[in-house]
DNA sequence: CCCGGTTTTGCATACGTTTGCGAAATCTCT
DNA sequence: AGAGATTTCGCAAACGTATGCAAAACCGGG
């Protein structure tokens, strides 16, 4: 039925050459007169140029991967969003890849992902090994690693300020007269998990304070729940818990009213990410914002800057973000909400 | 540094003809001494057929596109996740378009869906006009739409049995014993929206009961808020509301809360997804369960057979769910949970 | 009106694959 | 072993665009 219009036909109607209808596309100099036929004729016809012929001929195909391991976590869907929406408006397209996080999943994924001519590729929370993102770079391809960093590797990275916010956290807990404080990590094998851990534990040891429990909660729900009640089970339980991200979070506040517990009156509970979610009644989490809008385009940015000079050295950035104080922790006197 | 490989170096190291290796690499028949000698070569130079120009020959590109409005109700990044992984396994996939629902909007994402060569189009709960999906199937890209049907327009559609499920919870609240029920429904502009408002008030009034008050809650968090305020403000107010979705039912059961009011106790609220969410302890959320797994399978089923064969009929598939009893909605007595 | 300089234009080729077509090779059966 | 049927192979032409190069058109100034 549909008959796809080429640039030829355009350039015959036109009264042109090939080439002219090209330039007029492409933005090369062309007269105006020529331009005028040019773009009466394409009207005409409906013509629009086909991305992948411009791509196989350019190299460049104006598409870039996202690969990402999981979706749970309304951090990835959110970040997601803003992602395509701000690639969208640069003219760009996402491709999604899946990899769950098995080694051998990524190998194969990682083949795909130089088979499409990317022009680049966004890593979300997915384990990259070294070994795989320096072959990425070798590859040519630019690569931003969103919401996880990886020291020594050449390549780029947006994350909030893990370690600021981790101490930020501490510090607010004490502030509240918490001396017992417990840590459920986000998941050690990622660079936000160990991060936000330094920084928490920075801020404690500087007051003095010792941890009062310690687990990797592996970014999970079950066993940050199963965390929750080993740590609440022993004969000092704490009385503020920090935990590695808004969506453990959420299952151990769950876990603690499920025993009996009442939060914030018997203990503190401090997220990080600030998903919507946190902000809804059931949870009013406490907890450090991450400014998603701002790393969405520090990540944006960059890849394609990275992308127009492929020279260009690999960028490690870091957003700082504030810590919103909700109802689930609790608040310092004189605390300034 | 990376040498793109193509076909044709390939080609020179086995000792064959350049389309002796693309007929390797497509399928075609081959011997198997060549076969042997191509892949033997391919593998030592790191060949892979390069997916785009494959695409522009064959007019086949093995992307699909899919086209999403917002992410914030998490059912559909669980849909994309599964959606994904599901086109990943058959070897494709999936370009994100956003359209926010502006009329503007998508009117230029579906142009750029024509541009590139996709062999096929989902949305998800995007409004798409009868005009524009007709276009696309005019254009004899194959559609489907999950979640959301569209009578008379011959576009392919997945949901579930939308009607029988609104129908199930008008008969499961009457048998709780409720009298006084009320609807915060769906955007009455998808067909989401209207079945469950149909099968929810048919089950009412087959049982005599009025709706004791009927407000489109726009599938959106705050309108619903303000119309389970405005419910509860009534001189009578209702006992039960069953919420379109249960995105918005999270936001209703924290409004009641807000507002002093126990749920179930003083009013029993159902809603409709069964979004992982549901299940935590914060809300525990009876619910009507979306098949999502059987949901996407039929959606890529149904769009791969359409791909194959162009003239093959559109299909209209319901996919039943049940009603997940939990605590937020009183249960009938002897009722097995 | 002519001349140097700047644009603009068309021609032809390239990008990396698939695929129809006839030639060559292989197989099958007597 | 040879004829016919079948399979495999290489050649060359697509697919729809970008772009280097040289010719053509245009420009302003003397």
């Amino acid at each position: 039925m549909n008959e796809k219009v080429t640039s030829l036909e355009v350039a015959r109607l036109a009264g042109v050459s090939q080439s002219a209808v090209s330039r007029v596309f492409s933005g090369a100099s062309a007269s105006k007169t020529t331009v005028a036929k040019v773009r009466a004729a394409a009207l005409d016809l409906g013509y629009r140029p086909n991305p992948l012929a411009r791509a196989m001929i350019t190299g460049k195909s104006r598409i870039i991967g996202l690969v990402v391991a999981y979706l749970d976590n309304q951090f990835y869907p959110m970040a997601l969003e803003r992602l395509s929406a701000a690639l969208q408006e640069k003219g760009y397209h996402m491709l999604v890849f899946l990899a769950s996080n098995s080694a051998q999943d990524i190998e194969k994924v990682m083949q795909e992902l130089l088979d499409y001519q990317l022009d680049g590729i966004i890593t979300a929370s997915v384990a990259m090994s070294n070994d795989l993102t320096a072959r990425c770079a070798a590859e040519g391809i630019p690569v931003v690693m969103f919401n996880r960093g990886q020291d020594g590797s050449g390549v780029s990275s947006v994350t909030s300020a893990n370690v600021t916010g981790g101490r930020r956290v501490a510090d607010f807990l004490l502030a509240g007269g918490h001396r017992r404080i417990a840590h459920i990590a986000g998941w050690q094998g990622s660079s936000t998990g160990r991060d936000r851990q330094t920084g928490f534990l920075q801020g404690l040891s500087a007051a003095g304070a010792a941890v009062a429990g310690l687990v990797d909660g592996m970014y999970n729900r079950d066993t940050a729940a199963q965390a929750a009640v080993h740590l609440m089970a022993q004969p000092f339980p704490p009385d503020a818990i920090f935990v590695g991200n808004d969506h453990m979070a959420f299952a151990v506040m769950d876990q603690l009213r499920a025993i009996g517990l009442s939060v914030p009156a018997d203990v503190s509970v401090v997220g990080y990410d600030d998903v919507p979610l946190a902000s809804w009644g059931a949870y009013d989490l406490t907890t450090i914002r991450q400014p998603v809008n701002r790393m969405v385009e520090a990540t944006v940015d960059t890849l394609l800057a990275q992308i127009e000079d492929p020279q260009r050295a690999a960028q490690r950035i870091e957003i700082d973000g504030p810590l919103m104080v909700r109802g689930s922790a609790r608040i310092p006197k004189g605390h300034a909400r």
